[in-house]
DNA sequence: CTGTTTTGTTAGTCACTGCTAACTGCAGCC
DNA sequence: GGCTGCAGTTAGCAGTGACTAACAAAACAG
């Protein structure tokens, strides 16, 4: 089952928090994400149900090499979009919210593009 | 009440068919969409209702002032989008789908940047 | 030990946006 | 007149993804 765009968004910031945090619980995606307690129980228990991620019986959260290897995709590009708006003018937070939303939509081929292109 | 993707997108298509066509009538908008006729005619009631549209009595669909602002808007942002991703060396076909996507989504700040860095 | 806070889950709701099935209304053809 | 086909609507369904209310369980404070 291909994830949609949510789910890309919780992967991102599980990995996103695992930098920060030293363990990751719902509690903090849902601090993080600003969305309720419930939202984000019933987004993990797909997320394990899928191979994503793992919950251990204190509840914290860690990626599997799958879930890893999706949110280290989305995290590149949120940075790869984000750093060539600031390339072009854009203040960085304006940057960062634009990158959040088309990370999800951009295909390969387009991101490619960009990287390359910023890599020059 | 703001519009969400897919009013942005009956809008710009309806703005894309009345360049091609003499007339635009609801079935139009479902063969370029790919839709159901019900989709359409549920799409073009709540645009009616929110005064994008106007519908006469043989059917006929023509955009109000506030819609036709809103598709340029869209379009503008599409082609600019668009042109954009090819000038990075991206194929039309991928660049056109990835702006239709990225056109809802982007801020007018990201937006401007990008048209002024491409009429350098 | 007891009461509160924190964390998480369960159950049910709602909005958005697509769909099919089945209907109406109309226009054209034999 | 009656059949056929096209355009459009109505009614109801499905998937995604958010929400609140209410509950359960564990941790912590007094």
């Amino acid at each position: 089952m291909a994830l949609l765009e949510s789910g890309e968004m919780y992967l991102e910031t599980i990995l996103i928090l695992s930098k920060k945090l030293t363990q990751v619980r719902s509690i903090d995606v849902a601090d993080e994400m600003g969305y309720s307690k419930p939202s984000i129980s019933r987004a993990m228990g797909i997320l394990k149900s899928n191979g994503y991620i793992e919950i251990d019986a204190s509840g914290y959260i860690t990626l599997t090499e799958s879930g890893r290897a999706i949110a280290e995709s989305i995290y590149d590009r949120h940075n790869t979009l984000a750093k060539a708006l600031e390339l072009l003018g854009v203040d960085p937070k304006t940057a960062a919210a634009d990158a959040c939303k088309i990370e999800h939509y951009i295909s390969e081929t387009s991101f490619q593009a960009i990287k390359k292109k910023l890599s020059e």
